[in-house]
DNA sequence: ACTCTAATTAGATGAATATCTAAATATTGA
DNA sequence: TCAATATTTAGATATTCATCTAATTAGAGT
């Protein structure tokens, strides 16, 4: 797990609307781009920063990519900085 | 409690190294910045931004800034993001 | 008041980020 | 194979970010 990636990954609005919305279940990339005044491909970029930082996964479903949410890393990322023990590269 | 400011705050890894070290304790400014390989100007705009988003304090002892970590922004901030409900503006 | 130390603010610059429009790719179904 | 749909990639641009050097502010001690 790339922590940097991570950090920079969560530290925009847009992104992490994107896991909150996924907290409720898989989603098309055009169902989650509906829920925002921004244009598909600009979405896009935002969903392949969540995808390196591995905190979404893709499945393609006919002509669809359906987004899922991966909470783990997201758990592991944070607790790093809340605990104890320094994971910062 | 800005969360935009709080999550671009720790999307550096210098800044997240600062919480890091403080929290064995608070520092001066001098001597954080002593661990890193950075100028004092160049950390003097990162304590900036931590202050902005209050994940720091600051006391002034003498001629030197003494920096405190505020563990309870950080934690309503990461919760909220791992938590059920939206706190995304 | 002067000087020393600690730290900041100001101004400049190069790199990275977010966004758009236009074009390309992939899959399905007629 | 052609057309339609879903989504991405490419290219351009405007803004923001990180960093440096130089100058400034603030406090302590002489």
């Amino acid at each position: 797990m790339r922590i940097n990636t991570v950090f920079e990954a969560i530290s925009h609005p847009v992104r992490r609307q994107i896991l909150t919305l996924l907290k409720a279940g898989p989603m098309s990339a055009g169902e989650l781009a509906g829920h925002f005044d921004l244009t598909k491909p600009t979405l896009s970029v935002h969903f392949n920063k969540l995808r390196d930082a591995e905190l979404v996964a893709v499945e393609r479903r006919g002509t669809s990519l359906i987004y899922h949410l991966n909470m783990s890393i997201l758990e592991e990322a944070l607790s790093g900085l809340l605990g104890k023990k320094d994971q910062t590269p």
